[in-house]
DNA sequence: CTCATTTCTTAATCTAGGTTAATGCATATT
DNA sequence: AATATGCATTAACCTAGATTAAGAAATGAG
């Protein structure tokens, strides 16, 4: 738990960083995002004064985001971990970490990528939900989704 | 703290109602959703066994989700107010609303109601950061903003 | 089993927002 | 001051996904 001074552009942690940090911004002002595969960026959040920024990711040590300073700031360094002594603790985090995935997601991924990307991880809810729930789910019509999935068909990538 | 059994179709919460109860699920299926002006259902989260579900918003005891089971169900119901007993659940529990609101916005608002959205939430943020940082939260390009803001002012919605 | 309702798919058309590119402004750098 | 680099705006075009519509398949109720 340490104190650290920024200036604008310094970048506090990189994507593939071990993400076991958060950071409360006590001056200034910080943003979050990630980089895709075609090199755009997506801001994830904006942190001012008073926030808490971190990647509160499910995967156990690797970042998948950027904090960067937008402005000179000050912020404390605290081990993620001192977050975690609870069980009601625990359970937010996770909502946390899925609902990061789910806002990169809509921000950066094309319906193929998003529908690829929940029936890899919600395989068992795909069989128990209607496709018209899924495809609201991805944020897209269910004649969208249907396109989707035919395309698929035919490359294979079923 | 006590048990609920459901059948297939009950809501457990509407929009509107009090947001104080959290609910965890012991067995079956639920989902979240709201339903925005034009009468069309956003799927905000599925829960199955072992997940939480709540709408956990900042408004204090306004619910903008619909809780409702997709399969026959069992679920414990609980106070919010019994996970809150410590700072960092407060702040995560913040998070969780921050996020909440931003996968509602990017599912079913366009550009302008996001922008509006945006610099009626974030004030301050606006005068402090470029454009094209902007239109990176809002999931849009640099070119689409501009075209919302020139649209926005010929309306005199400035 | 039958009829009704909802769900899924396909196809034609439309549109919000993306892409590309050119121009004008600022802010830096020498 | 002069040049360079990045940011914002505008405009012409393009494309992913929305909308509309209709038929096929599945589910459900009596």
């Amino acid at each position: 738990m340490k104190k650290l001074e920024l200036v604008k552009g310094d970048v506090l942690q990189r994507k593939g960083d071990s993400n076991s940090k958060v950071f409360l911004v006590e001056q200034g002002l910080l943003y979050a995002y990630t980089i895709d595969e075609k090199g755009k960026e997506h801001i994830f959040m904006f942190a001012p004064k008073g926030w808490i920024v971190a990647d509160i990711s499910l995967a156990p040590n690797t970042s998948e985001l950027y904090i960067e300073a937008i402005e000179d700031s000050v912020v404390i360094e605290k081990k993620r971990s001192s977050e975690l002594n609870n069980t009601s603790n625990i359970k937010l985090e996770r909502r946390i970490a899925v609902l990061q995935n789910r806002v990169i997601m809509l921000m950066s991924a094309s319906a193929i990528e998003r529908y690829s990307h929940f029936i890899k991880t919600y395989p068992e809810i795909v069989q128990r939900v209607p496709q018209r729930m899924i495809a609201s789910y991805l944020g897209i019509t269910p004649e969208a989704l249907s396109k989707v999935k035919s395309a698929k068909m035919k490359n294979n990538k079923k």
